[in-house]
DNA sequence: GCCACCGTAGTACCCGGGTACGACATCGCT
DNA sequence: AGCGATGTCGTACCCGGGTACTACGGTGGC
């Protein structure tokens, strides 16, 4: 049996949650905290499994309760649901110490599959929030793949099909350079320019010249400045 | 209509997806791949919205083929499957531009939901592995106010016009996003989109957006892989 | 209370980029 | 002599990108 505490200030959104989670067999609420400084008291208090706690409160935020409670060092998880994804309540949730966070407009089964999952110890997010923290963050993350070894200065396999030609005007795409400047500058007409770069992102699997671009600095064709 | 691209090298588990996939009415089986090359092959050629990428297969595996997908550049997402949940494949799969990681002992709704979410350009993590993840990350999330260690690089002058939300999107046009991509991952209209591109180029005295691409490499804002 | 800034959103318009063709000359290899 | 690869040039078409506005709610500073 999962004991739960609510944490929101609006009665009507308490109501909601304790109707669907009261609805589960494997689910009860111990009660209800209508602001932080309440929450961080009955967690202390009924050590429930997972406290539900809305990010928006009046007093003490779900950000600085989710702190003081996880601060604590019991076993007591937080899952904290807001309105909107903003991610700068995502971040600071987690790093308060919370095991998820869900937005509002989630589907019912999302939130008691979330609970069940925070309860059993794993972790939940949004996943439009979890496509902003992969986005930001999936450079970042460890690479222990054995294939991180110097690099030789070799001609990049992705440009090993385009000719010399090619390649030169692969350049000056990285260099910013438009269709027309390429053909002025290398006096040539503006339709061969486009064929050579057709050519280019055909080759290279490329969809745009900003594609083009973004592989002319990761092979190394062209070095940031 | 969400199209599916299966890779995975067991016939018996292919048919089991296709089967649960079929059963849904917003998605159909483009085709299924046995290993990785087939499955990069594949994807150039049907250009699925989702692949669903087993990461253990012969020649080929699941991680070293999404690399090469999302290097791409096109919309396809990858959507990584996996026995174990291992986190080294998590890491790597992650890093390799994955958009989400579950692992096969999922429940039926979780996959499809998770195809979904990757579809509409979210991402998923399953929450046995995004315990792990934030338990490993979740320090090194951007603070909000509280006092922090290490200082994030001290900010190119050239990008000290821009706001937060600004920089934020110039990030993912030096990633090669187009303006519709944009709209769809971070949830605004399209027009929201130009707005800020606009004032971003205006700010950085930047001509289009290629030139954007660019200063974000020599900037450092955005890092060639 | 007011104002500046920011993020969001919309409409209308123009233009460069990309695609899909076809065509021709040169060069090197067989 | 024939042929393929390469580089050059052309036309026609469509669409995404960029510009130029306007607008509005929220927030924070004064």
């Amino acid at each position: 049996m999962i004991n739960v505490l609510i944490a929101d200030d609006q009665p009507l959104q308490r109501f909601g949650f304790r109707m669907l989670l009261e609805s589960q067999d494997d689910m009860t609420v111990l009660s209800e905290a209508a602001n932080g400084s309440e929450a961080v008291r009955m967690t202390a208090q009924l050590t429930p499994d997972v406290v539900l706690m809305d990010v928006r409160m009046p007093g003490l935020d779900g950000i600085e309760a989710t702190r003081r409670i996880t601060a604590a060092g019991n076993r007591t998880r937080v899952l904290i649901l807001t309105t909107f994804d903003l991610d700068e309540y995502a971040y600071a949730g987690l790093r308060a110490g919370a095991s998820g966070f869900l937005v509002k407009d989630a589907q019912p089964e999302e939130l008691l599959s979330g609970i069940r999952a925070v309860a059993t110890g794993d972790a939940v997010v949004a996943p439009s929030l979890t496509r902003r923290l992969l986005d930001a963050y999936a450079h970042h993350l460890p690479a222990q793949s054995p294939s991180d070894g110097p690099e030789p200065t070799a001609l990049d396999p992705r440009l090993t099909a385009l000719t010399d030609r090619e390649r030169e005007i692969l350049t000056v795409i990285g260099q910013g350079w438009t269709n027309t400047e390429i053909a002025t500058r290398l006096h040539l007409a503006e339709s061969t320019v486009k064929t050579h770069v057709g050519r280019i992102l055909a080759k290279t699997d490329s969809r745009d010249r900003i594609q083009a671009v973004i592989l002319a600095y990761d092979t190394g064709l062209v070095k940031p400045s």
